[in-house]
This record gives structure tokens, C-alpha cells and sequence, in this order.
DNA sequence: TCGCTTACCGAAAACGTTTTCGTGTTGAAA
DNA sequence: TTTCAACACGAAAACGTTTTCGGTAAGCGA
């Protein structure tokens, strides 16, 4: 077992100074050709690589980015963090992944944990306890701090910093409107409960395109799950009113579950029910039928906010202002909605 | 803006030494009441916070873990990151991922980077890359080093580590003499290329299956998917045979994609054909019909890896030889089989 | 021979900790 | 009054780098 190699180590077997074999190193013109090529040799026999920890020590920069993430199984965060490492490892970054699992206080232990000096800079998505109890004062403090912080999907206005969002009101609305222009009038919203920013958002862009095309906003169409696992028996009591023709879920597990719902009650799609879910992920893919949905595109998004810390981060010019990029997203037309 | 305080300007500020300081906030006996109080009071004040760089730097562990995977868009793998992150949480250590991508290179990449002090061990999985070059020296030399490493699932005799995986083997027999049992004869296999370990590994199991019940292989019903994107056409001209009543597929991408071919060839699942697949991933719970699949359990497999290494790391004793844990499977009966 | 430039190299500081060891002061025992 | 322990604190080394500054020797011109 040999341990990695020093400078010291070096410098002592070589007997020069640790200056010197530093200087060798990094082609300083101060060292005579000699030493340099002797040293060099010496490196790479004994395959000599910096300590990242020391010289993240000295340089005050870690080349880390963290990512805290409400839950990694889960597609589109999973593309998220595939865009990110991407980007990343394309600039020189590595990643340090924590889960907030949902939870606020992890949340928050995860922030102050990565803050100590081990990342240069967040990118986070909210947890949905954060996003409820609306306590930002974690990330607000890094922020104070001088850390730069990029929020993506689920954000807050409360804080200022740059955000990488789509816009999942329009997205909502556009899908709704193609709905609504191959004639359905009788569709049904299944949607989060109001804390959860992206749901929220969803909802008031369905909404908007009832009332845009004058259809009357029926409440009774309308179910917010509270319990994503165990959302079956609601949404098959809503799909179960025949009063219904078409479906938007506001994620791909809701969509499913109405899918689900639907071949159990021997409801034809998308003949009798057209189903339009959001997220592009696994389930929309592979289901049977496969579901139309709004694309989020989590590895453009990822990508876009990696761009964007690591910019601030290499930026001289201290204070430019926050941005806030909207990613667009895409309908992706599949068999649970007929084609024309 | 006010950045983090360090030892130094408190020490400045209360007008002692850097190492009073210190002591203080470690509550050492060596300082009197008085100085202890004055100066935590201060860091709480001043919300200090020891950086973590210049402590991995001295104590020479950074309490964390890095991750080299293939991919993470993959639910599989994504469990497994949860797992490994749960427990290293628990235990106060921070997970890096990398992605290999499924490249050889940016495996090799990837370790040397985390390996130059970033981390204090590694759990990984082989891309398929390096399965198939069978070179494993960037992974010898780190252990060489002196850092400790964990393989899982896809792992390799070549290398001597500890090991968590799951009997790939067995659990595609059983899963294979579930079907026997229940009266099919002629299964058909849609299983990997060969160098991709676990997939050579199910697809003996499924052989032995067949041997055990004194059932011909017949070569023609196993086929072997290089690209998993374009593998439709492949399994469906498997599945348009009218002679097979039942298959076991080495994933749950073949599975479902097996699921959408018997649909298009208007079979009916699970009566006119059973399908048994392998990961219980999203698409198999969620997937029209539900797939019945072998589960792994990454949550598990993560855990595990989590803690043998973090145990490694810990012990004092040096020399521990090493393990191979084995995760148990598990059959799960979905719509794609019958009930009996 | 003297002085100056140039080439080459080393000492030391700095990053932020922890810890060992040394030192000065105080009080009490002899 | 002297001596010694106990107490409270500081100096410095160490982790592994990079970089600034200073220094020495050689070489050269005058």
C-alpha cells in the first residue's frame, strides 16, 4: 500500500526545497530546465496529484456544488441532477447530492452542513415543508454569506437569487387549451394541495383556459390530493362520475392513477377519457396507454442552472442582478388523447 | 454581506489567543469558566462555525462518501443513492455523485478526481464499458492507496473489496421456476449482452431452470438486446412466435416493452402470455398491466454498501478481510402473471 | 577588481483548524 | 521566605498547497 505523494515528500527525496518542487510543477520559468525536468519525472513516477483539500483550502474554492433535492427517486429530479453533473464536469465541478427527503429541518441541517465551507455554491429545489411553512431564513443566510444560490422548479419569491423555472401556468393552460380546441368541455383538474408552488401554478393556468374559452369552472371536477400514495380511491371516485371526458393531472403519477382508474371502471382511452399528465418522465413513456404530457425537460433545466452558478461563481464583476430563466416546456401528444 | 467568522477574528476581537478560542468552544477543562463563557457567547453570537475543509485537511478524513454510477436517470440506481444517503447521513457523512455515463473513461476520470482527497471512500457500480474492457486498475490503484472501496450489483471478481449484490442468479431461477410451476413450458428469455454482469448472471439462472425441469433450451427463444432504445422491433418479432406462453426478461424496460409488442399483436397478458421481469422500478408497478418482477431492493443494497463502508473506515483495526453481502430478492406477483 | 544584472532557488506566510508543550502567575504548604 | 503544584493561557507545529520575497552565486561590463 503506498500512500499518495507530497510535495514534501518530494522536496525531501529530491533535495530541493518544496518551493521549488511546487514551481517544477507548474512550469515556473524561475526553475532551470534541469530541476524542472527532474522533478517532473519524479512527479510522474510516483504519480504525484495535488491534495484538492488543501488547495481548496487555500484558494478559498471547493470546484463543489451542492444539490439539495427533495427526493432523488423521482425522475425528473434524477434528470435535473443529470443535466447539473453534466454541466459540472464539463466546467471542472463535481456534485455533492443531499436529500431533503420533504422535510424542512433536513433540509436545513443539509444547507448548514454544505455551507461550512464544503461547496461553492447551492443549487436547490424546495421541499414541500419549506415550501408550507414559508421559512427561507436558511437560505437567505447563506446567501448573506456571499454563497450564490440557484432555486429551480419550486421556488419563492421571497428569496432573491437566480431561478430556473418553466412556466408551468402557460404549460398548464396550453395543455388544457388543446384539450378544450378537440372539443372536450367536461375536463376534470387532479392536482397537489396550494403549498406546492408548481400545483398551485397548475391549477390557475386549467383555470385560466376554462375561462378564456367560457366554459364554466366546475368545483365538483376538481380534486387536490393531499397523500400522493394513497390517491387511487379519489381519483377513481372522480373518473367514476360520467360527467367527465377528459383528464389533466398535474404530475404523471396522478395521470396514471386515473389511467388505472379509468381500465377498472372499463373506461376506454383515450376514446371515452383523453388524460393529459405533466412531467415527462418514465411512467408517461411506458404506461399502457402511453400518456400525453407536458415535457418539463429536467435535463435543460439542470444544465441552465449549472451555466448559471458557475458563471456567478467565476464572475470578477461582483454584483450583477439576479435573472430568472424560464425553460420551455413541450406537449408531447401519445395515446392516452386521440389525435385529431 | 457578512462572511464566516473564523478562530482568528474572534481570537482578535476578545483580545486571546487562537488556541484559547479554540479550546473554549470544545469545552476544555484547560480554560477557566470565565473565557469559556465569553468566548462561546461570542461564536454563538457571531454563529461560528468551524470550516469543514480546514478540518478534513488536518484530521485527514472528509467525511464523505463518493458514488461513481452509470447513470442516474434509472431507478434502480436512484434507490440505491437514497439508501447510501440515508445512512451516510446518519452517520455525518456527505455523499458525491458522479456519473460514468456508462464510459470507461470518465469512470477513470471521475475516480481520480474524488480520489485526490475529495473523499474518504468509494461505493461504485462498473459501467458497462469497463465490463466489457475487464481493466480495473484505476480501481486497484485507489484501494492500493489505501482507500477503501465498496462495489454493488454490478461488481467484478477481478477486484478484492468488499461487495454488496443480489443473487442474480438464484433469483432469476426462482423467478423463471415460478413460471414452470404454474404449468408454462415454452419461456422465452429477452435478456443482455453478455459482458453486462448481472444480465449473463439471470440469464444462467434462466437456463438452469429449464435444465432442473428437464425443459430443451431452444436458442431461438432467447434473444440478447445490445441497444435498450431500440429494442422493440427485436422483441416483438420474439413475442409474434405463437410458440412461447411465457417470458422472463432481465430488466423491466425489456419487460414493458415485451408488454407494449403482446398488446400491438393483440395477446392478451396475462392469458394468452406471462411476463415476469426484473427491478421493481416505476414502470413495473405503475405499467398497464402491472408487471410481475423480481425486486431488489436498492434502498437496501444502498444501506448496506453505506455501512460496510463507513465501518471500514472506522475500524481501527486495519486489516478486516473482506465481504460479499448478499441483498435478498424478492418475487413480486403483479397482473402480468396469474394468480395461480 | 568592483558593481550590477540575471538565473536559480529557498524561507516563510497564508488558508483554518487542533493539539502538544511551554510558560507565567497564583496560592498554599513547608 | 522559599518551593511547588495547580491553573490559565499562548506559541508553534502540523495538514498540503501556492506565492511572494529575499538571497546567493555566476556572469559580465567597466
Amino acid at each position: 500500500m503506498k500512500r499518495k505523494v507530497t510535495l514534501k515528500q518530494i522536496a525531501k527525496e529530491l533535495d530541493v526545497s518544496i518551493s521549488t518542487v511546487s514551481k517544477s510543477l507548474r512550469d515556473s520559468s524561475e526553475i532551470s530546465e534541469d530541476t524542472r525536468q527532474k522533478v517532473q519525472a519524479f512527479a510522474k513516477l510516483y504519480n504525484y496529484k495535488p491534495n484538492l483539500i488543501a488547495l481548496s483550502l487555500k484558494n478559498k474554492k471547493t470546484k463543489t456544488i451542492g444539490i439539495i433535492i427533495p427526493e432523488i427517486v423521482h425522475h425528473f429530479f434524477a434528470t435535473v441532477i443529470s443535466g447539473i453533473e453534466t454541466v459540472a464536469n464539463e466546467r471542472g465541478y463535481n456534485v455533492m447530492v443531499c436529500l431533503s427527503n420533504e422535510s424542512f429541518d433536513k433540509e436545513v441541517i443539509n444547507m448548514e452542513m454544505l455551507a461550512n465551507g464544503s461547496i461553492d455554491g447551492f443549487i436547490m429545489s424546495l421541499s414541500k415543508e419549506t415550501q408550507a411553512k414559508k421559512d427561507f431564513h436558511h437560505i437567505s443566510e447563506v446567501i448573506n454569506q456571499g454563497m450564490p444560490v440557484v432555486m429551480f422548479d419550486r421556488v419563492t419569491n421571497d428569496i432573491l437569487c437566480d431561478k430556473v423555472i418553466i412556466d408551468d401556468s402557460l404549460a398548464a393552460f396550453n395543455a388544457v387549451q388543446s384539450l378544450i380546441d378537440k372539443g372536450y368541455k367536461k375536463i376534470a383538474l387532479i392536482t397537489t394541495v396550494d403549498y406546492v408552488s408548481v400545483g398551485k401554478l397548475r391549477t390557475e393556468g386549467y383555470l385560466q383556459a376554462l375561462r378564456n374559452n367560457d366554459i364554466e369552472v366546475d368545483p365538483s371536477l376538481m380534486i387536490k390530493i393531499e397523500d400522493i400514495d394513497h390517491c387511487s380511491d379519489q381519483i377513481e371516485a372522480l373518473i367514476a362520475k360520467q360527467a367527465i371526458d377528459a383528464v389533466f393531472a398535474v404530475n404523471e403519477l396522478f395521470a396514471v392513477t386515473a389511467i388505472k382508474a379509468a381500465k377498472h371502471l372499463q373506461i376506454q382511452i383515450p376514446q371515452d377519457l383523453a388524460i393529459i399528465g405533466f412531467t415527462d418522465g418514465i411512467i408517461s413513456k411506458y404506461s399502457s396507454p402511453s400518456i400525453t404530457t407536458v415535457s418539463q425537460n429536467g435535463i435543460k433545466m439542470g444544465g441552465k442552472a449549472a451555466t448559471m452558478l458557475i458563471d456567478r461563481l467565476e464572475a470578477n464583476d461582483e454584483e450583477e442582478s439576479y435573472k430568472t430563466e424560464v425553460i420551455e416546456t413541450e406537449l408531447v401528444s401519445r395515446e392516452s388523447t386521440p389525435e385529431f
